[in-house]
DNA sequence: TGTAGATTTAATGTCAGACAATTAAACTCC
DNA sequence: GGAGTTTAATTGTCTGACATTAAATCTACA
């Protein structure tokens, strides 16, 4: 492993580069221990600020932990699922609010990747997801519950729905897209009659789930994007009405 | 933005998460700049390296971006989407080698996710996605091509179909799913006659994409992933055989 | 002899201060 | 007024030190 220190571009960034290439390429493994920060620095004949600069990209990944005293360091650390759900669902948030993406594709991309899990968690859902979510649609036809609640519940019933395909790699795919819809799906209000149409539609496709009846499953996801779709629709031409009132 | 110093945890970590919800909550905007270092040291009350390490981790994740000079700093960064696909690779390929996951749960995964994007690929492919679409299949029928060559025009020849969707964050989230499994299908070698097989599934797919036929391209697709789980496993059932054969 | 406690040691975490490199703005001179 | 120079602000890097942590080792005592 070594850098150009010719390079223009951070020290700091070119080791980081090196030491991500490396367990990339399998040449460091999952637990195997880096050399301490002091040999990094000789190493690479740089200082140790330098070095841990480099190690705080890794960290920030979820590449490597470290541990202090006699015998610690920095291990390459086996990136588990749920540290990836939750850097999938950061970068997608981050990625949505940022780049004025329109609810629109948001929700299409969203629904089209929840109906590529339809087929496999009807034939596969287990009790335990049917009964998820089952439990959420009670919760959201509870009274008194507020919009964000609401919408939570929500973001718990359809990972219900993708889990149920027992696929932990579609899980992972898909909790970006279901997540990272939350923040915008918050901008909208939810009457009482929208919300019964939507736990309406969640019936459905509990329903379909429990027949293992993919179809019906996928059918139930196209109504309730449309529904969505409207909704949306509505709410932000109210809003737009209301502003160029107020402008007027 | 205020931190706890009796917290056990790195000050380092905490003054990242602090920056980071700041911007996840719009408290900070994009290309606003934040504090020189130093400034943000006294406002921490840590020393500057620290504050160092703790912007490294922002860097990290492509949150801000850092200037040298008299007008420089340390500005909030709009995610852009290349920069989000290869923060999604990353960790999809990291994710995958490091946890075991059986090519079968992966190909399914990935193939299932493809599907989505089929229906909105045929309706809305351009010319251009179609072209380049074809001339992957060219490439992919030249003698004397390397495996990996042809698993990258593979990807390629996908991401062109992805892509026809027309729909960015679909785009986005696909990219992780099919990029990622070109590792695992590096494993793979492909003699003349599978190559043959799914240059034809290939050429299906494009076929029907040009007719804008959705129910054709998801048959297409099924059809290619029945065809690559049977491959990888003969594939991966004759390298056990051999290694058994080696042991016994 | 075994074990509890004290000591040592090696590593990360943090700090202070300094200098180098870079870049834009301010200034000066023609 | 414009071109070149200076200045100031900021990040990038280095050095050396001390604090904190935790495992390993040693020691004293039962």
């Amino acid at each position: 492993m070594k850098i150009d220190p010719s390079n223009p571009a951070d020290l700091s960034a070119q080791i980081a580069t090196a030491i991500r290439d490396a367990i990339i390429g399998g040449r460091l493994i999952v637990d195997q221990r880096l050399p301490s920060e002091a040999e990094l620095a000789e190493q690479f004949e740089v200082s140790r600020p330098t070095v841990r600069e480099a190690l705080k990209r890794l960290a920030a990944h979820s590449l490597i932990r470290t541990q202090r005293g006699a015998t610690g360091g920095a291990f390459v650390n086996r990136l588990s699922f749920p540290d990836a759900y939750a850097q999938q669902i950061t970068t997608s948030t981050l990625l949505l609010s940022m780049n004025a993406v329109s609810f629109e594709t948001a929700c299409e991309a969203r629904f089209a990747l929840e109906r590529a899990c339809a087929p496999l968690s009807a034939e596969r859902r287990t009790a335990d997801h049917l009964a998820t979510m089952r439990a959420e649609i009670h919760r959201q036809a509870q009274a008194g519950l507020t919009d964000e609640a609401f919408c939570a519940s929500d973001v718990a019933f359809h990972r219900a729905l993708v889990d149920g395909a027992g696929n932990p790699v579609l899980s992972y795919q898909l909790a970006g897209a279901v997540e990272a819809m939350q923040p915008l799906m918050n901008m909208i209000t939810f009457t009482a009659r929208d919300r019964a149409r939507i736990i309406a539609l969640h019936e459905e496709i509990a329903n379909a789930a429990e027949a293992q009846d993919g179809k019906a499953v996928t059918a139930g996801l196209t109504a309730l994007e449309a529904e969505t779709q409207d909704l949306a629709q509505s709410v932000f031409a109210a809003r737009a009405a209301r502003n160029a009132g107020k402008a007027g």
